[in-house]
DNA sequence: GGCGTATGAATGAAGG
DNA sequence: CCTTCATTCATACGCC
């Protein structure tokens, strides 16, 4: 985490609580994703992403920033953790299959995602549907998906966001719409 | 207590968990763990098994899978879950000191069991004794907590699971002496 | 039959 | 990168 995270405010002692602010959560010194700010996470993990930089890491961040409080340093955290629970449980759901017990057939589930390569994704990302739940999972995803290895390997991708204003403009969505443009390399 | 739902922030909200099981009874969605379960993990924990390795999980879950429905990452979040537990019990325990206590605490048992070089202990695994769900004897839980003192000792043990089918057995044992055997080190 | 507690599951944040 | 701690969410169970 060290590396080039020298900007990210990792080191301070305990930052303590930040009452939040940015409309969301506000609710305690601990980052608390929303649903949006998860999608698009996942999504560049699912893209390949797995190590960002620090340039691509702040540019995520300012990105998602929109969608609530964040931090560099979120985003870095993310990565990381998702990173090694993918790996963690795959390493966890895996072998006791291989122990011959007296029965116990157990079902596994082993779902290999290794989406590596050169990806192009452009995906509509909608803005907070204002007040509560606004669970419409109406995001059309068109992806390009070009999985063809499995293996830690961070080839040439590209991932485009692209998010247009499709928000149906109830209250106050001062949110021009957001262009997430990212270009890994 | 979890006020402040913010305009749209929304938890995760669970994506319903309508599978529910396919009807059988098993109540799948959350792992239920037998008296038996609980007791081999309460006791490994009481030898001073604080953290087990990936292999150490392995093994105890397909032994424990016996008993019933257990996946590796069950034994993993136990151990999490029952050492953080013992710790926040415990730091409690100083914030209600100083500041006026509101309610009576639970049980407040505090047995150190510091075990420190080499343990060796053995314990009969009674069968499990039931066919289906007829829990023999639930209501009568015989949880013993103790807390151990010893934070991080990294010393060599031995607990060695041996299920003998003698003891004050049952009825009807229909399973073939369960050989539990752990080598930490 | 709605709550309060116990606990499984998840994950953010660090440390090493 | 790997492991671990801490906090939180979700749910099963017991109580009134």
């Amino acid at each position: 985490m060290d590396e080039g995270m020298s900007g990210f405010g990792l080191k301070p002692t305990r930052p303590a609580a930040a009452a939040a602010g940015g409309g969301g959560g506000a609710k305690c010194g601990r980052w608390n994703p929303t649903n949006e700010q998860v999608k698009v996470l996942t999504d560049l993990f699912r893209s390949g992403l797995r190590t960002p930089t620090t340039d691509q890491i702040q540019k995520i961040s300012s990105q998602l920033s929109f969608y609530g409080k964040i931090e560099s340093k979120n985003v870095f955290y993310w990565f990381q953790n998702h990173k090694a629970r993918e790996r963690q449980k795959r390493r966890r759901v895996y072998v006791e299959n291989d122990h011959h017990l007296n029965h116990v057939p157990k079902q596994q589930h082993l779902v290999e995602v290794c989406e590596t390569g050169r990806v192009v994704e452009t995906l509509q990302l909608f803005p907070v549907n204002s007040l509560a739940f606004s669970d419409c999972d109406q995001s059309e995803k068109t992806k390009v998906f070009t999985s063809d290895e499995c293996k830690e390997n961070a080839s040439p991708y590209t991932t485009i966001y692209t998010c247009g204003t499709e928000m149906e403009n109830h209250y106050h969505h001062r949110h021009p719409s957001l262009d997430l443009r990212l270009s890994f390399m």
